[in-house]
DNA sequence: CAACAATACTCGTTGTAACGAATATTGTCA
DNA sequence: TGACAATATTCGTTACAACGAGTATTGTTG
């Protein structure tokens, strides 16, 4: 997910606005991104292990397997494989569906839930110190124009 | 003034703006890179090298190795190795300096300009296409946030 | 019931990122 | 000159992403 784009070149006339707007958003989710990341190899998670978490956080009736892999677009083979990890750290719990015994549910798991609650704070004080400076109105108005970005693609 | 008083249930996380924006800024970017990934994996290249290249060609009196490390935050052991594939395709060159013998040039060559002058067009076209219902205004807008929230990161 | 679709899984593969440790060469400076 | 710094490299390691092919189980439908 980390990507890096150069930061040095002026743009060229021929480089469209468009584009332009692409690369910033790169460097800037790329700078942002790398404090988390310091965060997460601390507790040995990865980038993805930890969006699993709070998605599944987000769910406490727990989500089959595909509905992850639809969430995160990542295919079902690879997802089995990061709830195996998960799993085998017991931060997530998963059982076969009684109804549809084809689904697998994966619920996050009491240890999964500590980790969380023990990076939410950092994890936020992070995010904080690095865009509290914008101030309400510009964090709207940036939130805003990337939804906006987002709903015509 | 009376203050309010938690009852039992833990006291939910205030959702900090920040970490919203952070993820705001995370789904957008994914959503826009995948299409560039898309092109770039039909011609092998990996957003690193693609990156390498473009750096490159922004600077056509070439480069050493540590100043692309510096450029894309990679340690130099790595930058190597990715030069190392890029070399092996003929898409840059490297060569001793004459002045300071420690340091490697890095330079692009003919192939990755060729390369790179192929891909321009459809990156472009990608680019327009995910962003250009915005309009100048809101993108200028949003590179102007964008540049704002990294300068005092 | 038979055929098919859906779900998750197993297995294998490749390339890469990221990191640590060590080395060779060269430049700089006290 | 000798000690040190800077540059790039080699080597080894671990984990992960991404992809393809195939399998087992279960549900659905004609």
């Amino acid at each position: 997910m980390k990507q890096k784009v150069h930061s040095g070149s002026k743009p060229k006339l021929k480089e469209c606005l468009e584009e332009e707007a692409y690369l910033e958003l790169c460097r800037t989710t790329d700078l942002l991104s790398r404090r988390l990341g310091g965060l997460l190899k601390a507790e040995d998670l990865s980038a993805n292990q930890y969006n699993i978490l709070r998605i599944l956080r987000g769910s406490p009736d727990g989500l089959p397997c595909g509905e992850i892999g639809n969430r995160m677009i990542t295919r079902d083979p690879d997802i089995t494989r990061l709830l195996d990890r998960l799993e085998k750290r017991e931060l997530i719990t998963r059982c076969r569906e009684t109804k549809d015994r084809r689904m697998v549910m994966a619920r996050i798991a009491p240890g999964g839930l500590k980790l969380l609650a023990e990076l939410d704070e950092p994890v936020r004080e992070a995010h904080a110190g690095q865009l509290a400076h914008l101030g309400r109105k510009r964090l709207w108005a940036l939130m805003e124009l990337l939804q906006e970005a987002r709903s015509e693609g």
